[in-house]
RNA sequence: GUGGCUGUAGCUCAGUUGGUUAGAGCAUCAGAUUGUGGUUCUGAGGGUCGUGGGUUCGAAACCCAUCAGCCACCCCA
């Protein structure tokens, strides 16, 4: 009998992790709640033509399928045969795998959109937090099933939505005690009008990819790139030009002016930039281009600064996300949270409350039958009042009960022994100060605050 | 999908050019100690050396395959 595993890229979550991981999405939840959004929830699997082609060549490669049933059925065995030979060929047969889990939120909620759209209100917040599967090698913060948490404003083209979600970082992270992080904010039509001047706008994708590596492999290297991609040397100046941009978001805006020569494209997105850099906490970012490439109008990014560890979160707004699905004319804009790097940031600084892992209050001692049965009915009492006990499932020494409260970190033990029966008290430690008292039972049962 | 490193007790790790019965610390359990824990002392249990095959008189060590983890690339959260 070999040892079970668990699939490659997925993870147990043992109680501890499971509780600070929910603080992280109560704390997100309650926010997103807090400037109106409601919550959606979309099935784990969609219907595979859903979403394929909706990540680009890459993506359809990292999205999980999931094989049909009866597939071994005799009577069907040479469509089953004849399907397989597609999928040999690289196509796509829905004869062997119609179906696949959800590889994002976006996509499913543009389907729920697409379907659902007459019955909506518009414009339509939403937010969800739900699991994802990609399949990707995993590697350090990557996995193969990770949960997005997601929140979303469709059927609206109004700056004052960005305005709002760049609020809700600044709260999210305001609530879980990062203090110390970056805002950043680009807008996809300043990286078209860039494109224009070098090359055209079909190039925006490469000049993307190319830039959004700046601050990890330096400038030269993202120069290599450019060239490798075909970029002639004058263009290659410009893309320099631009990414030096630097000084307040004045000044950059100012600078990617005279750069981008007022050409029509780009105005908008300077514009458009203007007004959201009111809020001087967003920190305009010529570098940021994030490579989801239905983002057409304001991008984000939130980074933690002082963990070594990438962004923490990101969005952008999206013209038309349902026209995939045959509904056109439906705007958005969203943002999703990163929970599993948001958690090793917490966990690097400590910023998880201690109060998080203290499950049970009380720990009763069982001192025997007689005496646990008094422990028994009291503590029921006490569960009544919303406090959190547990008797010690059986007979034990002091040192084991002790040791059991000490390891579920239980703060307080109460004692009831054939003294305190017929005294009709208990004795209430404190298991960290050592610190111990005997009051009566009635006053336990009725008031006592821990 | 491509490349590199790693895999020994529940955990962290030793293990000599391939050589008797594979070790340590922490943890666990028992006792000193069944009405007061964290300290200390004594003792015990725990291993198909990731898995499968091969080389060898002999393999934890060498070779191949496979699985898993980590790291980098592609891409991304």
């Amino acid at each position: 009998m070999t040892k079970p595993s668990l699939p490659q890229g997925t993870r147990d979550f043992e109680p501890e992790t499971v509780r600070k991981r929910n603080y992280i999405f109560n704390s997100i939840k309650t926010i997103f709640e807090r400037y109106g959004f409601q919550p959606l929830e979309t099935p784990a699997m969609e219907n595979l033509e859903t979403l394929m082609g909706k990540y680009g060549e890459e993506g359809d490669k990292l999205i999980f399928k999931i094989l049909n049933n009866g597939l071994d059925n005799p009577e069907k065995q040479d469509q089953a045969r004849k399907d397989f030979e597609n999928i040999l060929m690289g196509k796509n047969s829905k004869g062997i795998a119609g179906k696949a889990l959800k590889y994002d939120l976006t996509i499913p909620f543009a389907r729920y959109v697409a379907t659902n759209h007459k019955q909506l209100t518009f414009p339509f917040k939403r937010y969800q937090v739900q699991p994802v599967w990609r399949a990707d090698r995993p590697q350090k913060g990557r996995y193969r099933e990770f949960y997005q948490c997601d929140a979303d404003v469709v059927g609206s083209e109004s700056l004052l939505n960005e305005k709002e979600l760049a609020n809700i970082y600044h709260d999210v992270f305001h609530r879980l005690g990062i203090r110390n992080y970056e805002l950043k904010i680009n807008h996809r039509k300043i990286l078209t009008a860039l494109a224009e001047l070098c090359g055209g706008a079909e190039k925006m994708t490469d000049i993307a990819i190319a830039i959004d590596k700046l601050d990890k492999i330096g400038l030269e290297k993202v120069k290599e790139e450019l060239s490798k991609k075909e970029f002639t040397r004058q263009q290659i100046t410009v893309i320099e030009n631009y990414l030096s941009i630097s000084g307040t978001n004045a000044e950059k805006l100012s600078k990617i002016k005279s750069l981008l020569n007022n050409a029509g494209t780009g105005e908008k997105g300077i514009k458009e930039l203007e007004y959201l850099v009111a809020d001087a906490r967003l920190a305009i970012d010529f570098t940021l281009a994030r490579g989801l490439n239905y983002y057409t109008g304001i991008i984000f990014e939130a980074k933690a600064k002082d963990v070594l560890i990438g962004s923490i979160g990101g969005g952008g707004r999206y013209d038309d996300l349902t026209g995939l699905f045959g509904v056109p004319n439906i705007p958005g804009v969203g943002i999703s949270f990163g929970v599993d790097r948001i958690y090793d940031v917490m966990e690097e600084l400590n910023l998880f409350p201690a109060s998080l892992q203290v499950s049970t209050q009380v720990l009763f001692f069982n001192l025997g039958e007689e005496e646990s049965n008094v422990s028994f009915s009291i503590m029921q009492q006490l569960r009544h009042r919303d406090i959190r006990c547990e008797l010690y499932h059986e007979n034990a020494k002091f040192d084991k009960q002790f040791k059991y409260a000490e390891r579920k970190k239980i703060p307080y033990i109460i004692i009831i022994g054939s003294k305190e029966i017929e005294e009709k008290t208990c004795t209430i430690k404190n298991i960290s100060t050592g610190e111990q008292k005997t009051i009566y039972q009635n006053e336990l049962i009725s008031s006592y605050q821990f």
